[in-house]
DNA sequence: TAGATATGTCAATATAACTGACCTAAATTA
DNA sequence: TAATTTAGGTCAGTTATATTGACATATCTA
């Protein structure tokens, strides 16, 4: 198992570590502006997923997000109700819902991502071109198994 | 801001995303393991840690989860009653306690970790050495600012 | 000895998730 | 067209994990 030497388990675990805390730092940096709006994390990443995939409907987002469309309800309720986003029936297929960011909710998302990729940023600016592509190949494949 | 022209926006956008994904399947993977024994990814979190880092203090591992000493305190209670980590007086400052995997929770972490890390090794078994060192070199740049 | 530090604990609350049940509207299929 | 499936919405109760605030004890340090 271990003839990648490169690839101990004592690695293995340092990387589990390191994602974890990645990813805490990441998405802690913007919650004192979300606070502000009485928004927490889910809400946070609800926006961001909506500004990213424009139009992208609710069973786009479960799937996304992976959480129960209950769980969902709420945080969509809250962003409605703040008016930073709309639904709109599905052009092709009026069961669904599509949703947008209004120009209220891109504010936000602006607000949100001024604070949340100066991390990303700042770590990536000094490293050359081929440290970030190897990065991203690697992030997507933890992702995609 | 953008003068790096492989750092645009929407590629931040786009690991901001994935951090997300690459933190939730890692931590998701040895979900049913630790539902078996009824515990979730706090008690998971706690014991990566306490097994890293043996005999790290209670405050040694406040400040690596950043949650308060109450939230840790269910979890630990929950550890100590099913007999998986022990608590030693610190040596020497006797104020403090030094905690330990025992046998049990040796081996629980085993199970837990044979399933975790086959994504992370999967992922990374077929890249270079070079690949690896720079992935992990940015990922560590994005944790520590 | 006085004060600071490390830890433990009680109680109440918040956030974000879950399960399960049931509903409507619209699309698809037999 | 009628039956079924799909997309989404909602009500209710529960769970997991965190929070704040208050207070207690033991031990270390000045």
């Amino acid at each position: 198992m271990n003839d990648l030497l490169y690839l101990k388990d004592d690695q293995i675990k340092d990387f589990i570590e390191q994602i974890f805390y990645a990813y805490r730092e990441t998405y802690s940096d913007p919650k004192k502006i979300l606070k502000k709006h009485s928004f927490g994390t889910a809400h946070h990443k609800a926006i961001h997923l909506i500004e990213k995939y424009n139009g992208l409907t609710i069973s786009d987002l479960l799937s996304k997000l992976k959480i129960t469309k209950q769980s969902l309800n709420r945080v969509l309720k809250d962003l409605i109700k703040n008016k930073l986003i709309i639904l709109k029936k599905g052009e092709i297929d009026s069961r669904q819902r599509q949703i947008f960011l209004n120009e209220k909710g891109k504010k936000l998302f602006d607000e949100i991502f001024m604070e949340q990729k100066k991390r990303i940023y700042t770590a990536l600016k000094n490293s050359d071109s081929d440290s970030v592509i190897k990065f991203k190949n690697i992030l997507n494949k933890i992702v995609n198994e």
